[in-house]
DNA sequence: GTGACCACCTGGCCGC
DNA sequence: TGCGGCCAGGTGGTCA
């Protein structure tokens, strides 16, 4: 379940194979996983363009390309594999970009919640879904002031507001219980009741636990697995996401799991009071 | 404006 | 062994 980590890793394999390379071909097995435009119109307008730059904000992989931006979300277990040209179509297979009439690069979604846009670059700041996302974790202005401006009037808990991609971006399910689990806060506590050094707590340890992911190339759980099917390593991390039933890292206790908004929650009933 | 809920989707797991 | 039902979860849409 690819998370802002797991999303810098598959970008940074990307553009290690596929920089300056041009997209001569594409196929669209599955069109819903074309979010914008048409499958017809993204086949025809993403042919011939080279992949000039490779970035990401939020958990988009953003590819530039001559005269569009190439956007892609992973959603739950969107992955990219190479293949050689006209290799037999693997199940799950929706996507098949034919590079430099050379190779192929095929994007797989078992559960084909990923996505694809293909933006006109003068379009960006008007049609891209980046103008309802919010700070990027490292972003400078991320400070208590504006968590608690953007928490204010949310009573929702504080794992639920951690998720919300408008308020901090790159954030999931694993790496939000990690994040409540190093800063002693309850994922059960109302977002407005949060003071300046629960926020600072949050914002510090939401680099540190990102930060700690990406050096480890992400986190293999379930079956996400980066490009080229390589797997992360920050499982071995992890303090609570999943471990439901073993001793808390720091007190011993009994680690537990809940649902909140949903999702499943774990923490330490007793580190986090 | 806010929050709760649902749909999307498939494989894995569990109980019967 | 086979079947049915539940669970996982990011995002967007709907409704109260």
């Amino acid at each position: 379940m690819p998370e802002k980590p797991e999303v810098i890793t598959v970008t940074k394999k990307l553009e290690k194979r596929l920089l300056n390379r041009k997209i001569t071909d594409c196929k669209v097995y599955y069109e819903p996983i074309i979010g914008y435009p048409s499958s017809k119109e993204f086949i025809s307008k993403i042919k011939n363009q080279t992949m000039n730059s490779f970035s990401t904000r939020g958990k988009w992989i953003v590819i530039e390309l001559d005269r569009d931006y190439l956007l892609v979300h992973l959603r739950m277990e969107g992955k990219f594999f190479f293949r050689e040209k006209n290799a037999i179509l693997e199940k799950h297979h929706h996507v098949v970009f034919t590079i430099d009439n050379e190779e192929e690069l095929h994007f797989q979604d078992v559960r084909k919640f990923g996505r694809m846009k293909l933006i006109p670059k003068d379009k960006i700041n008007e049609m891209s879904p980046f103008t309802e996302l919010g700070l990027e974790p490292w972003d400078k202005s991320l400070t208590p002031d504006y968590l608690k401006d953007k928490f204010k009037n949310k009573k929702i808990p504080i794992k639920t507001a951690l998720l919300d991609q408008s308020i901090i971006t790159g954030i999931g399910n694993i790496y939000d219980d990690e994040i409540l689990f190093l800063s002693h806060i309850n994922p059960l506590t109302p977002a407005n009741k949060l003071n300046d050094s629960k926020l600072q707590l949050i914002i510090k340890n939401t680099i540190i636990t990102l930060d700690k992911a990406i050096e480890e190339g992400g986190t293999t759980i379930r079956n996400y697995t980066s490009e080229e099917g390589v797997t992360g390593l920050f499982q071995n991390h992890l303090y609570v996401h999943t471990k439901v039933g073993e001793a808390c890292p720091n007190c011993g206790e009994t680690i537990i799991k809940i649902k909140i908004n949903g999702r499943g929650t774990y923490y330490c009933p007793k580190c986090q009071k």
